[in-house]
DNA sequence: ACAAAAAATTAGGTATGCCTAAAATATTAA
DNA sequence: TTAATATTTTAGGCATACCTAATTTTTTGT
């Protein structure tokens, strides 16, 4: 039963958790988008992956995917190697934030379970990644997290960043100039209704920035009473 | 020109580069033994490599093959990945000498050249790896070793242990208790004709062994005068 | 409700890297 | 030297994971 899944398997598995965020079921098309293949090719492989024993997905034709517990399971073993990397690339090899992205996402196919369970102690077991993503534990629960779109936020809220997206350098080379990394406190000061700019202020430093809807909606905070 | 070479291609150069050691060309059926699979797999993959652009491999039908420089450049590259790997993992995250062998046969083919140079920062650019080995420089020049087997000493000469065999876990357990590591220093003792033995004294520790052929061939060695 | 558009699926194909069985070539030994 | 043995190669197949083109199904707009 406990055969190895492929480095493709995994990609699969580990886009289709993080496309199920809020959605019930997620599309093949989407599928195809994230991973840069034919949606035909998709189709393909996750007919394959839900006709496995035990199933990884639940595939009903033309009504998407969803993954079953085992493929969940999966999914996070991956994800889990991935944060750890990401945060050993960084902490003891000095790659910068926006550099372990790649690096991470070739090596979390490989590492063994020994691996894995040296760095987390090297790390000193961290329950979040570089990026302020949480780290599935040893025994892959995902810790759940109060935290929402900085996109849905409004004027006179105040937010704590918790968590930005880590595939694209560029953009994380961005964010790490403004200052925007997580555990950075907020205030938004004004709301543009028709292109969505949202102006914050960093409280600690009492930065003023303004920023647009592809900005705001790949950071994640925490609402601050 | 610059293409990436399969996890299944960087194997073979490896392995052809290995038995390379003193013979001139290297059978097909040497590599199929290495690496487990059958005689006609290597026959299909040596073609497909020496038909490459430029050929990684020189082959004659029923005369074996041999490296072209590309080839072995693209071995010495996948050796030094191995060997820094091996070390890394002991020196910094604290695997033992027989466990470092797997994990690195699967790092090997994933780390990117900023990996490669940030580890042998970390380790200080070492030239030897943690069985003994060298390590090829950072421009794949292979340091030549003047070195030779174990098996072939007599009595009276002096040695020091350069290079032990890193792939049986087992073996290197046997070789850590018994104290043969690399910078041992010996005098052989004793031979015997029928069964190869080798009685040899540790001169450091006073510990005398008697060791068989299947353990010397496993052991290079500096001649001390 | 129904036609047009969009999305998903099927069908058929490719490269990689392995397999077994059969054929060809080399080597060895009488 | 020639027959037996061992090695290598060829031929034909299979699984994985992708592709394009054609078809089917679903969704959308009027």
């Amino acid at each position: 039963m406990e055969r190895r899944l492929s480095d493709a398997v995994e990609d699969y598995l580990k886009i289709i958790y993080h496309l199920s965020r809020g959605e019930d079921r997620v599309s093949t098309g989407q599928i195809a988008e994230e991973l840069a293949i034919s949606p035909a090719s998709v189709t393909d492989m996750v007919q394959r992956l839900a006709a496995e024993n035990p199933p990884l997905l639940d595939y009903k034709k033309h009504q998407g995917v969803a993954l079953t517990e085992v493929g969940m399971k999966a999914a996070l073993e991956t994800i889990r190697h991935h944060r750890l990397l990401e945060l050993f690339l960084h902490e003891v090899l000095g790659f910068s934030w926006d550099q372990v992205h790649d690096e991470a996402e070739r090596l979390e196919h490989v590492i063994s379970e020994e691996f894995e369970e040296r760095v987390a102690a090297v790390l000193g077991d961290p329950q979040r990644g570089l990026h302020g993503e949480p780290i599935p534990s040893r025994n892959l629960e995902m810790p759940d997290q109060d935290c929402c779109n900085l996109l849905d936020l409004r004027p006179n809220q105040q937010g704590k960043i918790q968590e930005v997206s880590d595939n694209d350098p560029g953009f994380l080379r961005y964010l790490g100039s403004q200052g925007l990394v997580p555990g950075v406190e907020f205030e938004v000061v004004d709301y543009s209704p028709y292109d969505d700019n949202l102006h914050i202020r960093i409280l600690e430093r009492n930065v003023d920035l303004v920023l647009g809807a592809s900005v705001t909606s790949q950071i994640q905070v925490k609402v601050l009473e």
